[in-house]
DNA sequence: AAGTTAAGGGTGGTCTGACCACTTTTGCAA
DNA sequence: TTGCAAAAGTGGTCAGACCACCCTTAACTT
């Protein structure tokens, strides 16, 4: 018998593969434009039909944009189209749910401590403003108060993930805090009460 | 002049679908049996490429399972490939070093804390095992230290997040914490010490 | 010369047909 | 009845053809 094939990895998902490190390598920025589907083919030793699939799955996810006649291009990641499609499929799971919700609520409350020290009056006067904005539903207002903050903690990859499972959590259920808690923050906040932080989103959850 | 079409829509979208339709309308569950690539191309008249553009998609998002020479099959949606495949396009980019760390040590503060009430005498004695494994390196001790650990919290997304972020963590630097740190923290889990776990991740970080 | 139009080339969008590789079923022979 | 090889069914991949669309350029008109 012969030595078992590591599961054997499809075409398209190593052009995948290939396709990010040529977007590596070219350092590529959003805008820019990716090499032809028959260029890349060629450049790849691939099937066309093989190339466009990883486009395809590269386009659903919005990693990329397709023009007619122009070309392909990468993009500034937005998870829109993937999770509409995504709601359309996905039927309840609860444990799926509750794991969603669960990591989605502890980035937010590490990132309310993380973007503490960054935060100016300016930041302050935003973060209550909008926390007071009453004609905005509440899980939108929750969105836009924690997609303000999660920014202000200056890590990239922060958002990027809290982003992602906001717009998954989107879909499934909207979470948010009873007025109090954006209250009890902001004056944490005004007051430097750092220690505090912590314990706030335990008596909330 | 025709009347211009609305934003036309590419096959494969609208075969996404038409399939999500047929798995409405048939009741199909996870692991039921979709129809062949073939048959499903000639029942909605498209080409077969088409199809399969929103097969492979649907695959990536992780919503179907296909297996070679078996067919395709609905699988119970998990989010992990996604956030994989996601994380992988975006963590690319940029000079994330320090980033990637600090979320990952973030992780691991919670899920320290997280699966505090999972933790039974065995898996205490699994964790100090572990941390006083003297023959591994640091680095590879603390892996296995949190890999116990973060399973044990019982949240799988928690726990898919962990592993990639380790995985790119893996290829820069080696975080590890000084030995007095798992000691301390297996103190704390030995006498119910539930408070001081988010105090010793700031003390040695 | 300036503006307009037509043609061509490049690109994505789609279909068809052909093989290959793998799994399950079938049917024949022992 | 049993064993196993052939056949059928299915996903995986490729090549080529053609269409639709966009942009550049060349030719034409004014």
């Amino acid at each position: 018998m012969a030595v078992p094939m590591s599961p054997k990895q499809k075409v398209y998902q190593s052009v995948l593969l290939e396709i990010r490190k040529f977007i590596e390598n070219n350092e590529l920025e959003p805008g820019d434009k990716l090499p032809s589907e028959r260029e890349l083919a060629e450049k790849l030793n691939r099937g066309r039909s093989s190339v466009r699939e990883a486009l395809r799955a590269m386009e659903l996810l919005g990693l990329i944009e397709t023009k007619h006649g122009e070309g392909t291009f990468l993009r500034t990641y937005r998870p829109y189209k993937t999770v509409e499609l995504l709601a359309s499929f996905v039927l309840q799971d609860h444990n799926t749910r509750h794991d969603l919700l669960l990591v989605k609520q502890l980035l937010e409350k590490e990132a309310a401590k993380l973007a503490y020290p960054n935060l100016n009056e300016k930041d302050i006067e935003e973060l209550n403003r909008i926390s007071k904005h009453t004609t905005m539903e509440p899980p939108e207002r929750h969105r836009e108060f924690f997609y303000y903050l999660v920014n202000r903690t200056d890590n990239r990859l922060l958002v990027k993930i809290w982003q992602l499972l906001d717009e998954f959590s989107r879909t499934i259920d909207s979470q948010y805090y009873m007025v109090d808690f954006y209250k009890e923050l902001m004056e944490y906040y005004s007051s430097r009460d750092y220690e505090k932080i912590e314990l706030l989103f335990e008596k909330y959850s």
